[in-house]
DNA sequence: CCGCATCCCCAAGGATACTG
DNA sequence: CAGTATCCTTGGGGATGCGG
């Protein structure tokens, strides 16, 4: 019979830091650009190819997004049609840990549910 | 066998398992519901008190979700207005250490897109 | 008490066309 | 090549009410 027993502000808590990371590995592209760009730098119109069925607009502001979260780094190249890689900072690589335990969980969990045909 | 130099099927490799988790923790209630249940097994009215803002059809929903994929064990018990106590399984409970990660980073991340006033 | 059914809204994301 | 602008669709999730 408490009267307003807030002890799950302490839930909240736990909860608000990894809010932030989903935040930021969540949405359907931010992973696999990300994940791309692990394998090197990219070109603009580079990722888009090899992320299969982003559109241009997406890109752009996915891309933008881990810039101002300081994950990806965009430097472009004064040439003729103008040209900007994409990489990943050194922040952004230290996503690779949490990438990690989120895929080898993910396959653990796939051939679980799998097996039994969800 | 590859007619188109798909190389970055490679990616997509990776990628899979990882949105598989995402997939579990995504939306905006799973983790929520995942953490408060680490607080020790509730009943249903209990957790939509606990889990601020949340909806009765939203928690039924998720908390079915989570019993598919076998995180979460349902018990009903045949009192009079009947109760439901629902649980973390073991196998949630591994999801721990995926959390742990994901908070980790979230609150390196805070702090540091928090001292420039995002 | 538990939780489904219904209706509704909005933001994420897609398609397409256009500029520097 | 590297995006931006515009319009449109979709489904996640909220509000409310009913049924077991």
């Amino acid at each position: 019979m408490t009267p307003t027993p807030k002890d799950h502000s302490e839930c909240t808590r736990n909860l608000l830091p990894v809010k932030d990371a989903l935040d930021i590995l969540g949405g359907k592209w931010k992973l696999p650009i990300i994940i791309a760009l692990t394998f090197g730098n990219k070109r603009f119109k580079e990722m888009q190819r090899e992320i299969n069925g982003i559109t241009a607009k997406m890109l752009s502001k996915e891309l933008k997004d881990l810039e101002v979260n300081q994950l990806v780094k965009r430097t472009v190249y004064d040439t003729v049609p103008v040209s900007v890689e994409y990489e990943l900072t050194t922040y952004g690589k230290s996503l690779h840990k949490v990438i990690g335990e989120l895929r080898t969980w993910g396959l653990q969990h796939r051939k679980k549910v799998l097996s039994k045909a969800e």
